[in-house]
RNA sequence: GGCGACGUACCCAAGUGGCCUAAGGGGGAGGUCUGCAAAACCUCUAUUCUCGGGUUCGAAUCCCGACGUCGCCUCCA
């Protein structure tokens, strides 16, 4: 079978079909760099990063691109309250949600492009669309799209711009325009607010022409697939596409994809409800980050996710069970024949978790095909009729899907005190002192190692130390 | 007011016409193994898929209605 991805333009699953095989294309909406972004918002750039895996597991070389939108409202209010400049709030907040990525074992993207970077690309743009009769000046400076020049306005949200409430909460923008439903592409200059010299004049751009100008910067006028959160389906990727397809005449995105919120209580997490949890709070409270990229992957992307306590406890219990077997597969020895169906075995689960990818990305069966294959390896290793290179390859399919899910525990050697630690208690069970070895057991579980006695001797892994 | 999604066990969550007397993870109860543990394995934990109608030989899956929850229409991942 081959990737089948829902778009949400046209609302229908198709096979994914690379607009170039040897360059799939692929731009995520990133973070707003004001402050740091929350697990809901990760949710997000991780399900971008299961497409972007997946998409290599496969086969195909991919570009990925994701914006770093580093000027805006809040970002200029953040300077303004703190006596510094947007560079400066926007480099902090840069940083952060960087080492909250590596925490999360997110693929670095190829290409990270920062807005302010690219202001001389967005005039251009906004230019073309001068130009074109897609968009007009008001007298401030500023520069807004006319909906009406663009009869397709709607498609990608399926709304009808005629339906639009307006009046009600569209309005109340404190820049005239023509129509209250024509979006901003560039904002006239102020006084306290940062502003760029450019040959459409001077002022800064809007959200949506960022987008528009990085992804055909670094991957043409037309690309693969466009990833972001559903929120961003209306008025943000509308918008996008509007001004980007009436610039170029050409189709924008082949493949738009949008994944549904993270909740929390019920509800959508989000920094105006209240209800957000933090990589780096979390992790400080002693999650395992590999337990918080579980529990924001482990569902299908479209659907509603609840993150709670408790799925994150669920989820470092789930982590543990791939941790165990992965320790207990390293330690296995056996000088038994090879296992004549186990090559089936691995087939099978292979063929499990590509299935469920296969299906627009859906993780659950994915996992649910790793977890089968995790009890029937458990089961082998009880009853031994693995042989030793069995265990090695067993290890190697399962480091093989983690190209794709980025789970399995790091391989870390241990501190050489830990190493006389674990010699001592192999000494003290030989010479059946338990006292001794109880006690080796509980200073090693301290130090983060977690030992097991097994009739091969004892195995020890590594695991999360319980804090607080 | 408009548009849309969802409602599956104690919790999370797949499945969307017959292989479902419903994956997988977590939790719980028993058991096996073990010096004791831990891990692992085994058994049990939804004859049922919010409710009520209907279509069909057959529905958790399709249709209609009700109830409930959430989202978008505004900055938002």
């Amino acid at each position: 079978m081959t990737l089948r991805l829902l778009d949400t333009l046209s609302g229908e699953q198709r096979p994914f079909t690379p607009l170039d095989p040897t360059n799939v294309r692929v731009y995520s909406c990133g973070p707003t760099v004001y402050g740091p972004a929350h697990v809901g918002n990760f949710r997000s750039f991780l399900f971008s990063d299961l497409l972007v895996r997946y998409l290599r597991y496969r086969g195909y070389p991919v570009t990925w691109v994701m914006n770093v939108t580093d000027v805006d409202d809040k970002i200029i209010r953040g300077a303004r309250a703190e006596g510094s400049t947007i560079a400066a709030v926007a480099e902090r907040w840069t940083a952060r949600f960087l080492d909250d990525a590596t925490t999360l074992r997110m693929t670095t993207p190829d290409v990270m492009p920062r807005a302010t970077a690219h202001v001389p690309e967005m005039a251009d743009l906004i230019g073309t669309l001068l130009e074109r009769g897609h968009a007009y000046r008001t007298d401030d400076g500023s520069i807004f799209f006319r909906i009406a020049s663009w009869p397709a306005y709607g498609r990608l949200a399926h709304i009808d711009p005629a339906e639009m409430r307006v009046g009600e909460r569209v309005e109340s923008d404190e820049y005239a325009k023509d129509d209250v439903r024509d979006f901003a592409l560039w904002k006239g200059p102020k006084d306290d607010e940062p502003a760029w010299e450019t040959a459409i004049g001077r002022g800064r751009p809007g959200w949506h022409i960022e987008c528009s100008a990085m992804s055909m910067r670094y991957l043409g006028a037309s690309f693969d697939v466009h990833t972001g959160g559903v929120d961003l389906v209306f008025p943000h990727h509308e918008d996008e596409m509007a001004q980007s397809e009436a610039a170029t005449g050409l189709p924008f995105v082949a493949t738009w994809l949008h994944c549904a919120h993270l909740q929390m209580g019920g509800e959508k997490m989000a920094k105006s409800a209240g209800n957000i949890a933090r990589v780096g709070d979390l992790v400080e409270s002693g999650v395992s980050p590999r337990a918080l990229r579980y529990s924001l992957l482990a569902a299908h992307y479209r659907m509603a996710l609840s993150f709670s306590e408790d799925s994150l406890q669920a989820a470092a219990s789930a982590v543990e069970r791939l941790d165990a077997v992965w320790a207990a597969l390293g330690a296995y020895r056996s000088d038994g024949p090879d296992d004549a169906t186990l090559p089936a075995l691995l087939a099978e689960a292979r063929s499990g978790f590509e299935a469920g990818l296969d299906d627009d990305l859906n993780a659950s069966p994915a996992l649910a095909s790793v977890f089968e294959l995790v009890r029937e390896v458990n089961r082998r290793i009880a009853a031994r009729s693995l042989s030793t290179a069995d265990a090695v390859r067993v290890r190697e399919v399962l480091t093989d899907l983690d190209r794709v899910l980025a789970l399995l525990p790091d391989e870390e050697a241990l501190e050489s005190d830990l190493v006389a630690m674990v010699a001592a208690r192999a000494a003290a069970r030989a010479a059946r002192d338990w006292a001794e070895s109880d006690r080796l057991r509980s200073a090693l579980l301290e130090r983060g190692v977690a030992v097991e006695d097994t009739r091969d001797g004892q195995r020890w892994r590594r695991v999360e130390v319980a804090r607080g």
